[in-house]
DNA sequence: AGCACGCCGACT
DNA sequence: GTCGGCGTGCTC
């Protein structure tokens, strides 16, 4: 081995640029390696990414400590996201390093125990080639059943990542399959402290299985066999804030770097799977039963009077007679969505976004429902100074106060206060959230399918589907949905077997050109300066239009101001996915300004 | 990312 | 006249 004195390290900033550092004579660097280093005059943390002999910088410094944690194969995983995504190689690389040390005090330099060894393979050895798998199953148990025997063999060998969208499955899932094997399970996601994160972190270099939310990818041990993202169709796996990154890209690159095989499980596939499926690039495994106990009430013009659908009042005393349970969805929180003043008609603000307060039964302040902030309601309209604030719409603890007029001697109950007894329960979409737990009642009543519907995005009727398929899992006799637009394609084929409406769907964007075919990404500027904002977003909408793309915008997001930041979209469409990403990566370098900030979507 | 430098507007 | 916002450049 020839001496090398020169380090290149990489910092967790925004700048392509590699710092070049001394490596000191009996410093065990290697690539991956953690080291000290002085920059700009403070002591920083940084990654030793490769090695020159000789330095165009005129005044370099010298390595103050070194330890071991990340090897030449994570770097070689940052670098493959930095080609797709708009980050550095020494964001990336931070990203892989729970945040306990990334910091430069935290831990003893040369702490051998999270050393990682380079993978087995050798250099130009050619690599397995990795195969892709999905495992459509009803619920998570019958999935696990199919994947079971897999993670059993490549736990033999290394180690097993499973991804899952939500904290809540993480306990449910890990009691699911503590019992089947020896080895340490790792619980790993951001919500926990740092201290301990660090810890599960450092026991699961190896030769573990690991258990996590989307971050866990990126904490993944060198002798990684096997990759699980299940609840592959969940929205939760998109991240759109900075760093954005959608899990089966990543997923998909370190299963390609490191040989190992990608198993997409979930009740259904996400279109784009489906797509994949369809290839036969994804290898198909179908353990649904598909029975499906959806029924379409179908809702005349509205009535002024009634507040509810005279049919699920029915309805409901029927069930509650049987002593059936029934579930009401309603996907809008609180009592009321707006507060008013009954004289002039002025609507209370929240006063760090602009949306409308709504109110609840239990406190007398109103809250925000994109903030949650909550905030004093004046009894006097504090505009015109004489009427008073009363509450109109429909939330979901409005409903449940109707109902319980309707039947005052049923066990009627929210979500969060369900017992046994319970006879109605009043529910909102976060009951998806509660999947894994296999809860089961034997009535559901949709009542919110065209608000679902009507939402102005090209994925409302796909989403929408798929609201309704996940909801007939909690079920035994019937799913009902109302709705006053059921003429709508999609209660054609909402009872059908779920490939005929994938294949409609499928066919409606080939020729629209939208995702899974075409490309669609959305970037999103906030700011708290209206005009500083105004100026970045023409300013970018008009480099992007000089690309040759399809550009739109900007548009206001809703709502337009969200915790004292305003926010407007940029629309992109393209027929080239990695085209479009790299324009974007070229772009978000020019915004660079500390008072803006930018989410981002790639579809 | 920080931090310094340098440019313009709106104030005691 | 200067205080302070923010665009720009640099960090081995």
């Amino acid at each position: 081995m020839g001496k090398l004195k020169i380090a290149k390290v990489v910092l967790p900033i925004a700048t392509s640029l590699e710092f070049d550092y001394l490596v000191p004579s009996g410093f065990m660097v290697r690539r991956g390696t953690r080291v000290l280093v002085d920059f700009h005059g403070k002591k920083r943390a940084g990654i030793v990414v490769g090695f020159a002999k000789k330095s165009k910088a005129q005044n370099i410094k010298t390595i103050l400590g070194a330890s071991p944690c990340l090897n030449k194969e994570h770097v070689q995983f940052a670098k493959d996201l930095t080609r797709i995504y708009p980050y550095t190689l020494g964001e990336f690389l931070f990203m892989m390093l729970p945040p306990y040390i990334r910091r430069v005090k935290r831990i003893t330099l040369n702490d051998q125990r999270f050393f990682q060894p380079n993978a087995q393979g050798i250099q130009g050895e050619k690599k397995a080639a990795p195969q892709l798998f999905f495992i459509k199953g009803d619920d998570f148990r019958t999935r696990y059943e199919s994947l079971r025997i897999r993670i059993k063999e490549a736990l033999r060998d290394g180690s097993v990542l499973i991804c899952f969208p939500q904290l809540l499955y993480l306990e449910v899932a890990k009691k699911i399959i503590e019992k089947d094997f020896s080895v340490p399970i790792a619980v790993i996601h951001s919500q926990m402290n740092p201290r301990e994160l660090f810890g599960r972190w450092g026991n699961s270099r190896q030769k573990s299985l690991i258990l996590g939310t989307r971050v866990s990818l990126f904490y993944y041990p060198w002798d990684l066999k096997m990759i699980v993202i299940d609840e592959e169709n969940s929205p939760f796996y998109f991240q759109e804030e900075k760093p954005f990154y959608h899990i089966f890209d990543v997923a998909h690159l370190l299963s390609h770097l490191k040989g190992t095989d990608l198993f997409l499980a979930g009740d259904y596939p996400s279109l784009h799977s489906y797509k994949l499926i369809k290839e036969k690039k994804i290898h198909f495994e179908d353990r649904g039963e598909e029975k499906v106990n959806i029924q379409l009430l179908s809702l005349g013009q509205r009535r002024k009077r009634k507040v509810l659908p005279h049919l699920l009042v029915e309805l409901l005393r029927k069930s509650i007679e049987e002593n059936k349970r029934g579930v009401v969805l309603y996907n809008r929180s609180g009592f009321a969505r707006v507060l008013a003043c009954s004289s002039c008609g002025h609507m209370l603000n929240c006063t760090t976004c602009s949306g409308f307060l709504r109110s609840t039964l239990k406190e007398t302040s109103g809250f925000c429902p994109y903030c949650g902030k909550k905030e004093p309601i004046p009894k006097i309209c504090p505009q015109c100074n004489t009427g008073y604030i009363r509450s109109f719409g429909l939330g979901i603890e409005r409903v449940e106060a109707i109902l319980k007029k309707n039947f005052p001697e049923a066990r009627i109950d929210s979500w969060e206060k369900r017992n046994q007894h319970s006879q109605v329960i009043l529910a909102t979409s976060k009951i998806l959230s509660f999947l894994y737990h296999k809860e089961l009642f034997d009535i559901g009543f949709v009542l919110d399918a065209d608000i679902s519907l009507s939402r102005p995005d090209y994925d409302a009727t796909f989403d929408t589907f798929l609201y309704f398929r996940k909801l007939t899992f909690f079920f035994k006799d019937r799913l009902y949905i109302f709705s006053r637009n059921s003429n709508h394609y999609l209660f054609q084929y909402v009872t059908q077997g779920w490939e005929n409406f994938y294949r409609r769907e499928l066919t409606l964007r080939r020729k629209l050109q939208l995702p899974p075919y075409g490309c669609i990404a959305k970037i999103t500027l906030r700011a708290k300066n209206q005009n500083t904002l105004f100026k970045r977003s023409e300013y970018l909408y008009n480099r992007l239009k000089t690309k040759r793309l399809e550009v739109y915008g900007a548009f206001q997001e809703r709502p337009f101001k969200l915790r004292g930041k305003f926010r407007y979209s940029i629309i992109i469409k393209s027929t080239k996915r990695l085209l479009l990403r790299r324009i974007i990566k070229e772009e978000i370098v020019h915004l660079r300004s500390s008072n803006l900030q930018c989410a981002i979507a790639i579809n």
